[in-house]
DNA sequence: GGTATATTGTTGCATATGCAACGAATTGCG
DNA sequence: CGCAATTCGTTGCATATGCAACAATATACC
């Protein structure tokens, strides 16, 4: 009674054709990157990368409009409009009315928002650096300029 | 009544140290390459990629275990569960009894699972050469090999 | 100024997802 | 064998997401 293999190969066999073994690899590889550091987050007890893309935005530009973090982002609105709901909940941004414009609202970051960001960063950092560690610095630009030439 | 600039850069600007600056090239034009492979295909009206996957598993290798679907495509048991569930409500496969397990059953693909593949290939294969048009055979390969490292 | 059009942000709804728990079946081991 | 531990697949629940519609406000244009 022979079994099914119990594993499909774990180092999966890259297709010959150029095109396809890069696609294969911008499928999976990519996202086991992401995954891999969002996964030293949540271990730590931190939030998504998300939050941490808001409050480093609202740190470096000063306090936005949800439009202009969205665009940021590359996220629809609504996602936003519900992102800033969970993180205002936790203290970590509020929305403040907008002078200039009496639809929309400025988010700004709290000092709690600030505190968590740098704690963020410690871990995230730390991870980012060690997920591209199999990479010498000369194969990291190279990765860099080839996705964006992709762009 | 200077308003805020319309529109963040379009052009993002990279980080100049070389981790930071991989790390944003795959966190942006990775998922945004696989996005716009997924435009194309929902624009020709057709599932999602995850369909192909199993599909093209099935073709390649003949029946399944969902098990064996789930390792494959390394996503959760759940989530091939119910996956099978809606290209089974599709008619795309069929799940029928495991002779050597009574718990497992094997999906096959029926014939207009087969039939969807080979239309999906025509549209996904185009994309995926034309998401990737931007580099040379040469480039395809190293960005590849550099992706490959980070497994 | 006054009306049509566009933009901002929110929300109801349907669907999708992760987690934990489960029943059924198999495997391991004394 | 007989019982504990493991594996397979499913499902209830809570939460997250996309879409379309909406109210409020701003802009364009006559």
């Amino acid at each position: 009674m022979q079994m099914q293999q119990k594993q499909v190969p774990k180092t999966l066999v890259l297709p010959k054709d150029p095109v396809q073994r890069a696609w294969v690899a911008v499928q999976r590889f990519g996202p086991a990157l992401l995954e891999r550091v969002e996964a030293r987050l949540r271990a730590a007890g931190l939030p998504a990368l998300e939050w941490y893309d808001v409050l480093w935005a609202l740190e470096r530009e000063g306090p936005l409009r949800q439009r202009d973090l969205a665009d940021h982002m590359l996220v629809a609105r609504y996602s936003i409009s519900r992102l800033i709901d969970r993180m205002e909940a936790d203290n970590l941004v509020e929305r403040r009315e907008c002078p200039q414009d009496g639809r929309g609202q400025m988010v700004h970051a709290t000092p709690a928002g600030l505190k968590l960001r740098e704690t963020m960063w410690a871990v995230y950092g730390k991870a980012m650096r060690e997920a591209l560690a199999p990479l010498s610095e000369k194969e990291t630009l190279q990765l860099a300029a080839l996705l964006s030439k992709l762009a």
